[in-house]
DNA sequence: GCCGTTTTCGGCCCGACTGTTTTCAGTCG
């Protein structure tokens, strides 16, 4: 069983905690959890790395001491430092250190004082009243850890970036009619267009005796109100999304902005940059002792550091730093830059609009082409097209394209990938279709090898284009099956294939990662809607962001092309 | 535990808010 680089990270990860609740160096813990985010966030394995004798050690973050422990889990698959660390302390710790509130230091002393060990230990002391007495604790605290063990039970998880869209947009309307406000927006991961959001990070400046502190918290959809403070107040809607509402001088708009996007490592190397110039930069502003030289805006802030401005998409500290310091930033992928759609589904197998509808509704949104892409016929539940219905629906399409102009609806299908990696209809029908794209809709439970060979096999048939949603993930809901994308890219790579991005806000599949790994080794990607319906097909911006987030710039992206370049590229 | 043309030792990002405290530790972002 190969050890993937999320496993690594997840041991450092442990390790960071449990050295924490030691009371360990902190900068020693943060190393690990550096490690475990450069690790992570990394798109080459460790493994492969180690077996191509590449020196770990040229990672940032990544010395001597922890590329012996990467080395010692791939080889063993486990750290015997953290074994160590969990004979001392309980792993169900982990829990209690979840909780809002409780950090390291609380945790330990709930430990060591009371013997609590997991929630359910914690409370059963809360309710007994047994932790106000804690020194450092007190009545108040015993609330809040009731409290945050209630919510936590409700269960509260990320929310998918399509939610917290449709949760925020109420709410920073109803701030706007706020008195005295200037400037608003969302910061935070929302900003970075990460797939799922853990809160929501609202900014805005207003003129002096602004009553927005009051109006944010008195919003109707408030549950709790976490802290309220001049500048800063947190509260818990009905929902279970935490949302801070952060208020600064107009002056200070553009640190703040640029602070309050994060992510955190980001800044902290931006911080780092900047304090090796003798300045400090907060939220309030770039400080050359106790003046500020920037701060409006972000712009000027990236400038003060000599960089050029970075897109929040990038802002992960996943080399966007060292790209702009050499002014190497990609030239990012926009809305605009899409020309069609390659893969939508109709009323014909599991969409809910007709073929004609998806068409117009494509063309409205300023596109030159759409791939009419349904099921084929193994997947019986979405009605899944066998040849006869596939060719009525072709002899449909060129009876709609002559109606048309300016527009062209592709041919196509979302073939599926059967367990052999054979596709689900013959290769005389495949040929005649404009665009095809293959996915896995079933035995997920492949092993690795087998599912990873599945795929492979599947690209060599010549009439397949595109690999669509490749790890088959459904965000908060089913984990992607087990597959080696480094070997898929290669695959691609070998065969002239495309990976699709599915723009589907519960798929996005490829993950950024993924995204910048296939850039990188020079595969297109096809960002597509997956629409079932007219209106999916504006799921297109989640894709876009997801795009951003992995690095893409317009040429590595099949569908910003006219339909004749589109086509003379697939041609194989 | 990492890192370095100011350093191989001594640094390591910075501020708001809460709750428990009599001046600040802990937590969070």
């Amino acid at each position: 069983m190969p050890v993937h680089n999320a496993d690594i990270a997840d041991i450092f990860n442990r390790v960071a905690e449990m050295l924490e609740m030691e009371d360990a160096n902190p900068f020693r813990v943060r190393a690990y959890r550096n490690a475990a985010r450069t690790v992570g966030g990394l798109s080459k394995s460790m493994a492969d790395m180690l077996d191509a004798d590449e020196a770990l050690t040229d990672l940032p973050g990544i010395g001597k001491d922890l590329a012996g422990k990467i080395q010692e889990i791939v080889e063993t698959g486990t750290l015997s430092q953290l074994e160590e660390l969990e004979q001392e302390t309980p792993t169900e710790l982990h829990d209690v250190l979840k909780l809002p509130g409780l950090g390291p230091k609380k945790v330990k002393t709930l430990y060591n004082e009371l013997k609590i060990d997991s929630l359910d230990a914690l409370e059963k002391a809360a309710k007994e009243k047994k932790i106000r007495d804690l020194d450092g604790f007190g009545k108040k605290t015993e609330e809040n850890i009731l409290k945050a063990l209630k919510r936590e039970s409700s269960g509260t998880q990320r929310l998918r970036l399509a939610v917290a869209e449709q949760v925020s947009k109420p709410l920073v309307d109803y701030l706007k009619r706020s008195k005295g406000v200037k400037d608003i927006a969302i910061a935070g991961s929302f900003r970075r267009r990460k797939e799922t959001v853990g809160d929501l990070d609202i900014l805005a400046t207003c003129k002096k005796g602004s009553t927005i502190m009051d109006r944010f918290v008195r919003y109707e959809d408030v549950d709790t109100v976490v802290s309220r403070g001049k500048t800063r107040s947190s509260v818990i809607l009905d929902s279970g999304l935490q949302v801070d509402l952060r208020v600064v001088p107009q002056v200070s708009y553009g640190a703040a902005l640029h602070y309050f996007t994060g992510s955190k490592a980001h800044n902290i190397a931006i911080r780092k940059i900047v304090q090796k110039k003798n300045l400090k930069l907060n939220e309030y502003g770039v400080y050359r002792g106790k003046k500020r030289i920037a701060g409006k805006t972000e712009a000027g802030v990236f400038k003060q550091a000599d960089l050029a401005y970075i897109e929040p998409e990038l802002r992960e500290d996943r080399g966007e730093i060292k790209a702009a310091r050499e002014d190497t930033l990609p030239e990012l992928i926009t809305r605009g830059d899409i020309r069609g759609d390659l893969h939508a589904h109709t009323k014909a197998t599991d969409g809910k609009s007709t073929l004609k509808e998806m068409a117009e509704s494509a063309q409205a949104l300023g596109y030159e082409y759409l791939a009419v892409s349904d099921h084929s016929r193994s997947l019986t539940v979405a009605k899944g097209l066998d040849v006869k219905r596939l060719e009525e629906q072709m002899t449909e399409i060129d009876r709609l394209n002559e109606k048309m102009t300016d527009f062209r609806i592709l041919k196509s299908i979302e073939v599926d990938i059967l367990e052999d990696g054979s596709l689900d209809l013959p290769d005389g029908v495949l040929r005649r279709l404009d665009i095809v794209t293959g996915s896995v809709h079933g035995k997920f439970d492949l092993s690795r090898k087998r599912q990873t060979e599945r795929v492979l096999r599947a690209m060599e048939n010549p009439h397949l284009h595109i690999l669509g949603h490749a790890t088959g993930r459904l965000i908060n809901e089913r984990a992607s099956y087990d597959i080696d994308m480094e070997r898929v890219l290669e695959g691609a790579k070998e065969r002239g294939c495309f990976l699709e991005l599915n723009a589907h806000p519960q798929r996005l599949d490829l993950n950024d990662i993924h995204c910048k790994t296939a850039r990188e080794a020079g595969v297109k990607i096809a960002i597509s809607t997956d629409a079932h319906s007219v209106h999916e097909l504006e799921n297109m911006r989640f894709g876009i962001g997801q795009a951003r987030r992995g690095w893409l710039e317009p040429a590595d992206v099949l569908n910003t092309r006219s339909w004749n370049d589109l086509k003379k590229l697939i041609e194989k």
